[in-house]
DNA sequence: GTCTATATAAAGATAGAC
DNA sequence: GTCTATCTTTATATAGAC
């Protein structure tokens, strides 16, 4: 018999369990505000046993899990996208769901301190992956939007952007001082938005 | 004859020189990111000379500083938003301006981070400044808009946090990138917002 | 695969000279 | 007011035992 492959809530390979944690450590605070033990300890493991899995210490793990990151929200966005075949709003909605129910993306931090740590060559490479597969593909939906007729002319990629910088923006606000939930606000940010750029659904 | 108070691009005195330049570490970079001697040695002191100034030491400088840079935010906000009497779009496009003039200010990584990692009564009195000198003078804005009839029922509070997280999110945008100038991004995403929620010049 | 032990470097902080 | 020197703690990283 193989060696099991873990089932549902399984304990996960090693690994795994490192880069998971680690992802959560590290996205959210950044590659400064996290030591080696932070990652380790809560594991059951001391920070040197990090060295086995990631010979190439703190920068590796930061960069292999920050990419982890980019792909995890790029796909999840994407699949939220296309979820909802129907209407702009309907997939704005669902995207901005996800981003709200994921750790907090922050660009600002990676911009000014996080990628300037890092050899020029990753930061580069995390630098196009967040572009590629968030920026890009949030500004299709507006760009094709547009070619439809079912927004007015605007330019797509600064909407992408004010929408996602928007949306995330939502992390750092209290949910205990307001009275809607995070989706909600960000619902009603976009349908201000949309508004704004003349969406009418079913287009022309 | 006094001892010749600063002139305009005189020394100042130490104290403010590392404040200044201490804010300039502390707001864009973080609490963790910064050391005393980023600080120091810039100024051409060692990090023990800050012991002189701020007995606190890193944390009572972080504070002060912070405390510093939302005061200076705020004021900012505030002559920006008086300097345009005439229009709501005049008045955001001038706030705008400004913070996007300044460093950024982070509030995902102050609410992950910075703010964690100081004493509970410090954390919240930078809290409430941010509250009350940022977020709830931009929401006035709104709100006398409302009540004056020049745009349309909303939730001023979410408009003006919606506003402020998507302004600040342009600094993270490389500005080589793209064919605009943060400000000019700025005031098409306003615009946007101000046809999103019915604005019409003039009232009623 | 993980540990203990250790090396090395860097950080925050204090004492005392100047 | 600022320095040098030192202390203490913490971090990254490596070596070698188990």
């Amino acid at each position: 018999m193989t060696p099991r492959k873990p089932s549902l809530k399984d304990e996960l390979d090693p690994r795994s369990r490192i880069l998971d944690h680690a992802e959560s450590l590290f996205s959210t605070k950044g590659i400064d505000a996290v030591t080696l033990k932070d990652i380790a300890l809560p594991l059951g493991m001391t920070h040197a046993a990090l060295y086995y899995h990631f010979p190439g210490g703190k920068e590796e793990l930061f960069v292999l899990v920050m990419e982890r990151n980019i792909r995890r929200h790029g796909s999840g966005l994407d699949a939220a996208l296309r979820s909802q075949p129907g209407s702009l709003r309907g997939r704005l909605r669902a995207a901005a769901a996800w981003l709200v129910n994921q750790p907090p993306m922050d660009l600002i931090r990676m911009a000014e301190n996080d990628l300037k740590a890092l050899d020029p060559a990753s930061a580069r490479k995390l630098s196009v992956l967040i572009y590629e597969l968030i920026l890009q593909r949030l500004t299709r939906e507006f760009s094709e939007a547009i070619e439809a007729g079912t927004i007015g002319p605007c330019d797509p990629g600064l909407m992408a952007g004010g929408l996602f910088g928007m949306v995330e923006s939502l992390h750092s606000v209290p949910v205990a001082m307001v009275r809607k939930t995070r989706i909600e606000m960000a619902n009603e940010l976009i349908d201000v938005i949309l508004k704004g750029i003349d969406y009418r659904e079913g287009g022309q």
